[in-house]
DNA sequence: GATAATAGTAAACCGCTTTAATTAAGTCTT
DNA sequence: AAGACTTAATTAAAGCGGTTTACTATTATC
């Protein structure tokens, strides 16, 4: 383990073994300057990344002139001047990479490609068939994805990361689909290995599709500001997410908000619970159908709009299927937010999509529960909303994996020479 | 804003604005060192700062003589050989300073002195009667902590940090007692404030005192190891505190946890809520000693322990309270579960004090409904659980602040001379 | 057009850490 | 018991990186 004091002499400027410590300190600035750029929406200058860095001019000067020779700050020439020299203006270049989210559905995917930012250079909607095989469907959602950045014209060695979103319990440390109430074939499914296979190599990363609505709706929709909020979704299935000082809470196995399974009362408690007696069995989609008689004669897609027109109109049984559902909602939520104490509840799912007045039931009933001014929204990107929460986690993983590698990087690129 | 250029020479190893981004370089090393010094339960030598902080030799010979003229660290000679020339051993000065941890009860409250280990040097127990107004009690509080300092022969102006811990809603930013359920006198009681003004200025930190025992539990009780757990509280009132990765997560209003609010089912909701619907009302102590119809011929303190030994003998009234006291409690459980998914449960609080069967019945009811295998054990520390998260609290952030002034006052301390 | 303000670069300096060598004080082997 | 080897800690020299200071370039303002 002892050096060899005989080695040949390191050539000058070599690389390799600097002087860790103070490399480190250049590791660490790099990472500042990077973080200011990369959350810059436009342009910036020398001057402003000072202001913002705390760095000294020198400094900041050597930073840039290396981060523009990687690429991943671009040079844009100069701009107007504010009563002085003309500042050289740069840009974050999104463009360094590309990432790309998979939003996985039970008859539908979402696909697409976006740029360091998160945003969004094109998108894709494939029929992914439940009664498919994961692998085989897995293998045609990869092909969509290829395709759909061959004609975007996205470089295919330029993708650094796809995240893709289940619906189900995923354990993400494994990159696995422990199973998914709603896709029966999707139990103990190594999804991350056979999409991360069917790329090419590209690294995957797969979560659960409620967290990624609510990462969605916390970036770009309804829960913007909300760092500790909660997206309660309710559909065939009923689930939660929470976010907690702008983290997502998993939980100890993964199973953290995975309310379908809450226990509403003493009363259900002798039942076979799971099949009769929980949230989901009493107040998911099913069971609001099972409560309106009328349902059954109605086509399949339609009945909800029906209902709630029915019960908009005064239709005595129309009004207590809602009523006791959005009760049964309203108190699951108001659970979560005694249990939580979050800032806002974003609502979603397809209970919600074309219901509004059912959300001012559930409004209602957390307020009369809760001790605490809670708001209650509904969803802002609605079905979008996993999907927008893949880029963004692709795009911020993606970003952060490019600062460490650039710091590593840190070389000597003196100024100028 | 622009500095003279013709100011006054710099004295030579002035401390101030120095090139002040290699100070910070030193300062994450003095926090390095430190971290790993207070860290350790016995003694160290250089060798092993050395090997625990990647540092090199030098640096570590450098701080370490600058800690030890400090006093953070204590020089205790040389150790015995391995083989070579004897190290000379080292050890925290954990009485650099001194902490105290105040837990406020309905009667009577607990005082101790720690180190900055958090090890308690000496205790007390102080009653403190509820009728009286929160001031005086506080005075009397601040009294018998300086009497108790003065009997240990710890200086008084050694105490760096004082935490105490208050039933009900605590605001820790501002440091008041929003109302305490127990305590009426205790309604928006600026607690730290009156606190520090008795002791004469010394720094106070308040926090709802389920959240210390949870904290209590975590670093020396049932719920070692366990950084995403929570404690269930069940006393006349009903509380839970949550730990998510191994932080205290107390919610956008303080009140996350806030279980004794929470309604066990759609049967309830009509009620006046909060008096007779929630889950205080149903399964607190004063609802099960309502079912049991022999309490009021017991003396108030034993009724509870007759009650289970009634329960264990057989009788059907007593087994009957039990049971249903402990289902509402279990199914209460079973949500903090489903919504936070943690590794364990603590119960704590007078019902569980005396009454072992009970954990049995809520880890069964927990067990039948939760779909995770989430371990339900009794309080290891009991009464003394919120005091020991006084001290740890205390304690670490006493360590926090010293390593924070030690890291900005990075002197030029050249080793001998 | 002189002046002041803004932007950026070059050179000197300084603190901190590292590597390398040295001192110190033992244990182990033959 | 003498020499060889280990382990611990200090001293010396060298280099890295950031800041300060000084200087150049460029442009709005008076």
């Amino acid at each position: 383990m002892k050096p060899d004091p005989r080695r040949a002499v390191r050539p000058l400027g070599s690389h390799a073994a600097a002087a860790r410590h103070a490399a480190h300190l250049r590791a660490l600035n790099i990472d500042r300057v990077l973080s200011v750029a990369m959350d810059r929406p436009g342009t910036f200058t020398r001057a402003e990344l000072i202001e913002a860095t705390g760095l000294s001019a020198p400094t900041v000067g050597s930073l840039s002139s290396h981060l523009i020779q990687t690429g991943v700050i671009r040079d844009l020439g100069t701009g107007p001047s504010r009563g002085g020299r003309r500042p050289s203006l740069m840009e974050f270049n999104a463009r360094h990479g590309y990432v790309a989210g998979i939003d996985l559905g039970p008859t539908r995917t979402r696909l697409a490609v976006a740029d360091l930012r998160g945003d969004p250079i094109a998108h894709r909607i494939v029929s992914t068939p439940s009664e498919e095989e994961p692998a085989q469907l897995l293998g045609k959602i990869a092909a969509a994805l290829r395709s759909l950045m061959d004609e975007a014209h996205v470089p295919v060695e330029g993708l650094l990361l796809v995240v893709a979103g289940a619906p189900g319990a995923v354990d993400i440390k494994n990159g696995t689909v422990a199973f998914a109430p709603n896709l029966p074939r999707w139990t103990d499914v190594a999804m991350r290995l056979l999409l991360q296979r069917a790329l090419g190599g590209t690294p995957v990363m797969v979560e659960n599709d409620v967290n990624l609505a609510l990462l969605g709706e916390h970036w770009r929709g309804a829960a913007r500001g909300h760092d500790t909020c909660a997206f309660i979704f309710v559909g065939t299935g009923i689930g939660a997410a929470i976010l907690i000082d702008r983290e997502l809470h998993r939980g100890n196995h993964f199973m953290a908000g995975e309310i379908g399974m809450m226990c509403m009362g003493p009363q259900y408690i002798d039942m076979d619970f799971g099949t009769r007696g929980c949230l989901e069995t009493l107040a998911g989609l099913e069971a609001l159908r099972a409560r309106w008689p009328q349902a059954a004669r109605d086509d399949p897609a339609g009945w909800l709009t029906d209902l709630i027109a029915a019960a908009d109109a005064g239709d005595p049984h129309a009004r207590q299927a809602v009523g006791e559902t959005a009760r049964l909602i309203g108190i699951a939520t108001a659970n979560v937010v005694t249990v939580v104490d979050p800032s806002l509840i974003v609502l979603g799912g397809a209970m919600f999509a074309q219901a509004g007045p059912l959300v001012g039931h559930v409004r209602a009933v957390v307020e009369s529960i809760a001790r605490t001014p809670t708001q209650v929204v509904v969803s802002a990107l609605g079905k979008e909303a996993p999907l927008a929460g893949c880029l963004l986690v692709a795009a911020m993983e993606a970003r952060k994996h490019l600062r460490q590698s650039l710091r590593s990087a840190a070389g000597l690129v003196r100024m100028v020479q």
